[in-house]
DNA sequence: CTTAAAAGTTAAGCAATCTTAACAATAAAG
DNA sequence: CTTTATTGTTAAGATTGCTTAACTTTTAAG
């Protein structure tokens, strides 16, 4: 059965998974959910009956489809719930998010459409975060290679050069980069050190200045059209 | 603590309370929230414990203030809420119920009141149902007297008198009825047979016509400015 | 007034979500 | 590679809100 408590559970399951790609720690959620950790390994045994996470004793959590789908279902809840309270109720930036918190889980998806289209199916709530479709499918977010660490080893489509100096643009057109190459990070070097990206099957390196220069979205994945 | 489960025990037993004027029964209750009515008894336990009702092995609940307060709490939050998903996001009439019976245990008084402003404070609800203000205050409500068996022994004030023929018109004053009047309802007869009222110390005998022409609205209680 | 039907209560138990305390596995440090 | 600190699990128990079944009180009918 689906219940509140296991919305909140799946959605920070998902969006810790999001951002580090490993394993989630009995720790971290005892610690972000607030209850002890006894709760979590409790949970994660009911959740995993549901076949909504993985859960392997003392290696930690993955969400599988069915969790995946029901997070970023409570997820998209939360962020238009966020940005309807601010823009349309005029509500203050600070109290948002706690009242959306209770929202995402009372709201159908039915309302949850209307509140979409009276927004006019915005993209990103108030903080900037991406807010996925009804269809659960996130909108495509540029960001600055130079900050994207925990995306190496996988396919971006260079969407942005926020950097017309000519230097800039002859070393880019040297390697083979231009306006929607597509790349694959190999690794980003932390304090804007610069980066390793591979254009076909040449590598390369990449200064400081540049990466912070390149904005990058992930590439479509699937067959091309 | 206050738990949906406990907001809907108290939503209806309130409701009922201020139709019937007697004390609500298990039986009622077990049928309105669809358990049994071992889970009634059971819950009044605890109500009781919280001082939100008064609970009496065999003789059933009444609303104590602390409930009652609660109890118009959730029911402003569910009538607005219906208002505002029918006119401002123009949901179906027939989804609006259910939708609203749901937000109404996670909207704090803080969004309520913003719904309130938005929607203009509004005094009535799509079905005509009175909303309470912020104060948990109902608006005054004008009813035929002939609908009005329910409140005998009260003192009500005439608000409108929708018949303008001369018969009528006559016999109002001649037993000292006028707009405005104040009068205490002494008994309504059912099938629109008419009632028995009393004008400061006479009592007077209505026809059936005449009780159905006559909206009253309950009088001030307090202190007369 | 008695008695059967209706209404209400109690007892035992279950599922969900927690807690604390004791114990076990893993990771980190020497 | 052992030892210890960290992390994670298990066991036992509490609370909320239910259920069913057995029992009790009240009500209504004769």
């Amino acid at each position: 059965m689906k219940t509140i408590s296991k919305e909140n559970y799946l959605k920070i399951i998902f969006s810790r998974e999001e951002e580090t790609g490993k394993p989630i720690t009995t720790t971290y959620l005892a610690d972000k959910l607030n209850v002890s950790k006894a709760a979590i390994t409790d949970m994660a045994r009911r959740l995993a009956a549901e076949e909504l996470i993985a859960y392997e004793r003392y290696h930690g959590i993955r969400t599988l489809p069915k969790g995946k789908k029901l997070a970023v279902e409570v997820i998209r809840k939360h962020r238009l719930w966020e940005l309807f309270l601010l823009e349309v109720l005029n509500m203050n930036w600070s109290e948002v998010h706690d009242e959306a918190e209770l929202l995402e889980h009372t709201t159908s998806d039915k309302l949850m459409n209307r509140i979409d289209k009276f927004l006019g199916h915005p993209k990103f709530d108030p903080h900037g975060d991406p807010i996925p479709n009804r269809n659960g499918k996130f909108p495509k977010t540029a960001k600055r290679m130079s900050l994207l660490e925990s995306a190496e080893g996988k396919k971006y489509k260079i969407v942005r050069v926020n950097d017309a100096s000519k230097d800039v643009i002859d070393f880019l057109s040297k390697i083979g980069i231009e306006l929607g190459s597509e790349i694959t990070v190999k690794k980003i070097l932390p304090k804007n050190e610069g980066a390793l990206i591979k254009n076909g099957r040449r590598l390369h390196s990449i200064s400081g200045n540049i990466a912070a220069a390149l904005f990058i979205a992930p590439a479509e994945k699937g067959r091309k059209r």
